[in-house]
RNA sequence: GCCGGCAUAGCUCAGUGGUAGAGCAGCUGUUUUGUAAACAGCAGGUCAUUGGUUCGAAUCCGAUUGCCGGCUCCA
């Protein structure tokens, strides 16, 4: 299956269709299971069992294993053998509904509950279905299929309903493709940031100190850095001030703003002396509270706060997920007071800096959102109605005029503000968020943040907060799984590597080195009594983009024979032909 | 937090009720080397923790912790 629009909705409907004929063989297998739902998703498909029935008596419900698998992988391989013909046929609710009182699938009468037209079943051989459609014409289209994994899921996504089993799957119209799917889904795995991170020695999470909680490495803290100088450096040209704040504040302050109530679960809080205070999990009042030190003019504003804030959030435990979703972690924090008749400027000058940071990092995909309330939601939301749709309105037109696509999700809003968020994709295509561009009604009413006017009357700011990588972590995840570890000259831990052929060469190989520190190189020297071949197989192995092999002909010469990472031997070079190059590369961040 | 799986040496993994294993890494020695792994020896483990079953547990059962895949959550 190629790529085309058509096709891909093709996908869609081979996908669901396998889902269907997973379901009679569960049903065949397991005729006491109820059937929840079964679509197609990004690259598959799944279908939900309640399994409560199936062993009556436990208390818990039963659970697929891998065996079971097996054999609803054998079932579904007769069903598409007898290639039965999916028949659709449209039906009366009222008929709908004793149909599936009978066969006693609550799920599909909930489903029903809420259909008011357009009821349509599809059956395939004495397999009957709700479904909107459309099928393949016949189970024997599937030419090739896997179950990948079972795993629990909640009932429409509620945690307050049942647990349902679901089963994913994939198909496709032969073999050679289903292999290469499987072959792609093993390759994601060598671009895991968890088993590069260790692999390349650049950060660790402890058992001992506590489960998602970061320690970088020498290696990894040398990228951390670079980043966080760059970042530093792209602000400061942008008209950021820099700012930097305590771990922790006063219960008290995290009263005002609402955070207390709000983000309780999230929050901890710890007695520190005789009072009680809150481990910071987010930056934005020390912000607030460093603006409102003085009275502020109109003529003062825009004033731009950034900071790289280490906040703190507990995250239950299910959700961590190596550097990407972690409880403490660095933003890249800032907080933007402006007029309203400065947003438009403010909001572009954001896009543009997260842009920025996602083009000289090379990231290819990436999905921009635009997070709006959840329609006809009232309460829980702070600012006007008014408030939201000129926000929206605002944030739709920096969008557009930036000819950015972007999705409008509705209900993914924070309560007190709509937003811009962008999300970078994980080795094995999980969307993770990244940059975020927040609107705040919220805390400048509640802080009375204001400045004075044209016309010597207080005004309340426009808040923005915005974050314009994400995370370190996270963003750092990404970039290992994007790179697959190999990352670009300037963020690479060690840049070059120095290797020698004999031991004899090492006055050489340390002028060589000491040259190149001086011109600020990362350079690691491996001068010891193994072989070339195991240097370089070292060096490799650790993606130091750039080996200098140092031997008696480079000696004399006084040259050095370069190794170039995915290149191999590149030829010999003066050494400050390399230094040129590679210095030029280093500022380009090529 | 929920469902399921997993946890053996620094790393990658073998070991299905009867004395804890391999490769790599580490240390010591030999080798002095020309573009992805030289050779030998040594050392290294309360089999995650904990309770039970058993004459006997890495192995079977329970609890806890952590990790993995989902779900939910995620200012």
């Amino acid at each position: 299956m190629g790529k085309g629009k058509n096709e891909v909705f093709g996908k869609k409907i081979y996908w669901h269709s396998t889902a269907h004929i997973m379901a009679q063989a569960v049903k065949e297998l397991f005729p006491d299971v109820k059937l929840g739902i079964g679509p197609a998703i990004e690259s598959g498909f799944y279908y939900d069992f309640d399994c409560q029935e199936v062993t009556p008596d436990s208390t818990t419900a039963y659970t697929f294993t891998p065996e079971d698998l097996e054999k609803i992988e054998k079932r579904m391989r007769e069903i598409i053998k007898k290639d039965y013909k999916f028949v659709r046929k449209e039906i009366k609710k009222s008929e709908a509904i004793s149909l599936f009182k009978k066969l006693k699938e609550d799920y599909k009468l909930e489903l029903l509950n809420e259909l008011n037209k357009g009821i349509t079943i599809y059956s395939c051989d004495n397999f009957i279905d709700l479904c909107e459609g459309p099928h393949i014409p016949s189970t024997g289209r599937i030419k090739a299929f896997k179950l990948l994994k079972v795993a629990g899921a909640y009932w429409r996504g509620n945690e307050k309903n049942p647990m349902l089993q679901r089963i994913y799957g994939v198909s496709y119209p032969s073999q050679r493709e289903l292999d290469e799917h499987l072959k792609k889904l093993e390759e994601a795995k060598e671009r895991d940031h968890r088993k590069i991170g260790k692999e390349l020695d650049l950060f660790n999470i402890f058992e001992e100190a506590g489960p998602g909680l970061v320690c970088w490495t020498p290696k990894g803290t040398i990228i951390k850095e670079i980043i966080e100088a760059f970042w530093k450096e792209e602000h400061l040209k942008r008209g950021y001030q820099l700012i930097s704040s305590p771990h922790i504040a006063k219960t008290d302050l995290w009263k005002t703003s609402g955070h207390y109530e709000y983000h309780y679960e999230g929050m901890a809080e710890l007695k520190f002396g005789n009072e009680n205070y809150v481990l910071k999990p987010m930056n934005c009042l020390f912000h607030i509270l460093t603006y409102k030190t003085r009275i502020r003019s109109y003529k003062e504003l825009p004033i731009r706060y950034a900071e790289l804030g280490t906040v703190y959030r507990y995250e239950r435990s299910g959700v961590l997920h190596g550097l990407m979703r972690v409880r403490g972690f660095t933003q890249d924090d800032a907080h933007i007071f402006c007029r309203e008749d400065q947003m438009v400027d403010e909001l572009t000058g954001v896009l543009e800096l997260a842009q920025y940071m996602i083009k000289t990092f090379k990231f290819t995909g990436y999905q921009v959102d635009l997070s709006v309330r959840e329609p006809g939601a009232r309460g829980g939301y702070a600012g006007s109605d008014e408030d939201w749709e000129k926000a929206e309105e605002t944030l739709v037109q920096v969008l557009e005029a930036k000819k950015l696509d972007y999705k409008r999700v509705e209900g993914e809003a924070v309560f007190y503000g709509p937003k811009i968020d962008i999300k970078l994709f994980d080795a094995i295509g999980r969307a993770w968020q990244g940059p975020t561009i927040q609107l705040d009604f919220n805390l400048p009413q509640r802080f009375n943040i204001t400045y004075i006017g044209k016309d010597n009357k207080p005004h309340q700011v426009f808040l923005i907060h915005r974050t314009v990588l994400g995370a370190m972590e996270r963003f750092i995840g990404c970039l290992i799984e994007h790179y697959k570890g190999a990352f670009p000259i300037w963020l690479s831990p060690v840049q070059v590597a120095v290797a020698t052929i004999s031991q004899d060469l090492e006055d050489y190989a340390n002028e060589v080195t000491e040259k190149l520190k001086s011109h600020d190189i990362r350079v690691q020297l491996l001068s010891g009594a193994e072989k070339i071949g195991f240097k370089i197989r070292e060096a490799s192995l650790m993606k130091i983009p750039y080996i200098l092999i140092i031997g008696k002909r480079e000696k004399i010469a006084k040259n050095v024979s370069i190794r170039e990472r995915g290149k191999g031997d590149i030829g010999s070079f003066k050494l400050d032909t390399f230094i040129n190059l590679l210095t030029k590369r280093i500022r380009n961040k090529d």
